[in-house]
DNA sequence: GTATATTGAGCCAATTTTAGTCCTATCTAA
DNA sequence: TTAGATAGGACTAAAATTGGCTCAATATAC
């Protein structure tokens, strides 16, 4: 292995290079299709072959995939910041931001909530009760009552930051645990709880439906931290 | 180092790029009519069919939507989420999210800030103090100084959300009241509360470092409140 | 000289593109 | 109201393009 003296890097390996930094600098983004094999080749004025060779370390990147008589795709994720935090957030921590934002959702919810918001809460909250068989079904449904708790708000900023948590918890790891986590014991437990709060809510009662909601996350954590312990 | 312009790419992926970003670009608006089929053929000379397979890709991202004898109109709104979010929150829907975020923001700092944390904390501290002449320059301050205090939790998730909160705050409706709310006086208090707010942090005193938080930021919606009543 | 990489050519199978035709929906002007 | 122009939708068979693959010839590096 030596260094080249000159800038001029040939062969597959430089036009391999070449391509990394144009999908990279985002020359070409998520899904593009690169040229074909003889418009590079005849671009890099190297032979169709050399450009097979370029294209397959891409390949083995996994930053293309290539079909026949179609072309060759961009595969590499540019990823949002969204993607990247989704990816990186434990599901310990998503707890935590959920404790800050959801029990202000209570408060504002039981001071704001129209009486058609109340209706919407309490639909949400049947489809959850139905879904006691299945743990994906119930993840669903628990999040549409969580976020119609937030409707309940009738504050648009917090609805929003809310459904950004929520597609935070669709990820990998919390996907993982979930079917250890979600037995139809606690599945039924965390109905209940949903049901205090509705209740709470539906009544007016400030500190009461407060404390349900923080006996909800802190229970939601303890169990999660049961289920990462024993997965060690 | 990008001049592959005896690369166009051709196909219909190549025509969807680019019409996708004629519409990013801002070429085409908000439920503008493209062209029909046969025009945007006879532009990018390729058959009715690629155009048709390209407007497809568009429909399937929810950039146009397309009517027959009429014609395909783009549905694509230039402006994010975000953006609208801004746009429509008011500075008071503001301080409820920031109440629940913050003051769970102080319960993680509390738990959670190393020493580094405290340390740019305090440097953010600091600026702030002497930025007491010009609301502009304390407003970036004090933005700096509770994104600090973000940091201070060792959350991601919380930080990100309490970037996009942050950015919030740079909006019209907040901006036009700022100079109104942000005398010398005001500015005064806001860095004791800072202040004090960063000793209870420094000092592990999570009941007092909360009631700070809670008295500051109600202290902002009386002052806020008073702003805009004194407005109409 | 040997090992390795590149070239250019040809062929294959998968896929896309083309250039038609006919249809229905919508708009506009007589 | 009616007629004509124009819009997108659907289908087809032939042609062009694309990546996959092989092979012998050539160039380059050690």
């Amino acid at each position: 292995m030596k260094l080249p003296d000159a800038l001029e890097i040939g062969g597959s390996t430089g036009i391999a290079t070449h391509l990394r930094q144009a999908i990279f600098n985002g020359e070409y983004a998520h899904k593009d299709r690169l040229p074909s094999e003889r418009s590079l080749a005849e671009y890099f004025g190297a032979s169709r072959g050399t450009i097979r060779e370029a294209l397959k370390r891409l390949q083995e990147l996994n930053m293309v995939t290539r079909h026949v008589g179609s072309g060759t795709y961009v595969t590499y994720n540019n990823f949002s910041d969204q993607d990247i935090i989704a990816e990186l957030t434990s599901p310990l921590e998503l707890i935590d931001a959920r404790m800050g934002i959801e029990t202000q959702m209570v408060r504002l919810a039981v001071a704001n909530a129209t009486l058609m918001d109340i209706e919407r809460l309490e639909q949400a909250l049947i489809q959850a009760e139905n879904a006691t068989n299945e743990a994906s079904a119930f993840t669903r449904a628990d999040m549409t009552f969580h976020l119609a708790l937030a409707a309940c708000t009738r504050n648009r900023l917090i609805v929003w930051l809310y459904q950004l948590v929520n597609e935070t918890r669709g990820h990998a790891q919390w996907s993982a645990m979930k079917d250890k986590i979600l037995t139809r014991e606690r599945i039924k437990e965390y109905n209940n709880h949903h049901r205090e709060l509705f209740v709470s809510i539906s009544s007016r009662n400030l500190t009461q439906a407060v404390e349900i909601m923080q006996k909800h996350l802190e229970r939601a954590r303890t169990d999660l931290m049961g289920a990462s312990s024993s997965a060690d």
